[in-house]
DNA sequence: CTGTGACCTGACGTATACGTCAAGCAAGGT
DNA sequence: ACCTTGCTTGACGTATACGTCAGGTCACAG
């Protein structure tokens, strides 16, 4: 094992309880997220989360795994990666996060109206596509015979 | 007025009425479809129509109307343009549409399950969305205080 | 000395459905 | 002769969220 993964998860032999406040490599970050490290060097060029590093090395805090989940749980909302950032970014410019709440309510809103809508165009084509499909077995019937 | 132009829409005056089948420049083919001039030869491109030519010109009839009616209902529901493409040349080699409307029906539901699937998925994110502006707000009241 | 594994930084590729120039031709009007 | 209109064919641009090389470092194993 090489100096430079080892120094971040295992340089304690025996010890590995107590490697310091769950520092991990970018594999592990990625595979405990279930995200490629692609991805993760991606938010990360995109100012969505700040590793440390060592030596040029990305180390991975509690800290940044907790953002990693807003940001996953962003995506599943539908969010995109440009709006996550501006949240992320408020919540660290606003200590009582009111501008943020705010914020938040208003995209969450948005999102909200967004999602009825689809929902509604969703509902109509079923209903379109489910004639479609009656119409397509009749024809189909009708040839069988 | 040209001649390029007026040889179809317009060649004999007082006589609109009487120019042969409507036919259409792309022009006329645009605005009548609700779609631009570049989409229609786009799809030529695509090999989805073929417009006839008088010169250079390409020419609409009705077979390439009825067709991009076709075409535009496709999108709508949610159908990409090489699907589209497919069923088109279906349609076309395919004297009783027996195998056209197989495929048609196969195509319809595997979309049907994406859209329902799409829709569980809408309705869980709305339920998320919802649980997190009521947070929101309670979080703006507390600070409102 | 060389191979191997984990990491690094660019930088181009992908899919979709067109939008948006750019450059050019033919023909009628002024 | 020149301008304008309508049409033509390329060909590059757009947005999104990464995927996929290519090429290079570092350190230890054999």
């Amino acid at each position: 094992m090489s100096e430079q993964q080892e120094r971040i998860s295992g340089e304690l032999p025996g010890f590995e309880d107590m490697k310091q406040g769950d520092l991990k490599s970018i594999a592990e970050a990625s595979e405990a997220l279930g995200v490629t490290q692609r991805t993760l060097r991606f938010y990360e060029d995109k100012g969505l989360i700040q590793p440390g590093r060592v030596g040029s090395m990305r180390v991975y805090s509690r800290r940044e795994m907790g953002r990693m989940q807003l940001i996953l749980r962003g995506k599943r909302l539908g969010f995109s990666i440009r709006e996550i950032g501006e949240f992320l970014s408020l919540y660290d410019h606003d200590p009582d996060q009111v501008v943020q709440a705010q914020r938040m309510l208003d995209a969450t809103q948005e999102r909200l109206a967004e999602l009825r809508h689809q929902r509604e165009a969703i509902d109509q084509t079923i209903s379109e596509l489910e004639s479609i499909e009656k119409m397509s077995r009749q024809h189909l019937a009708k040839k069988e015979k």
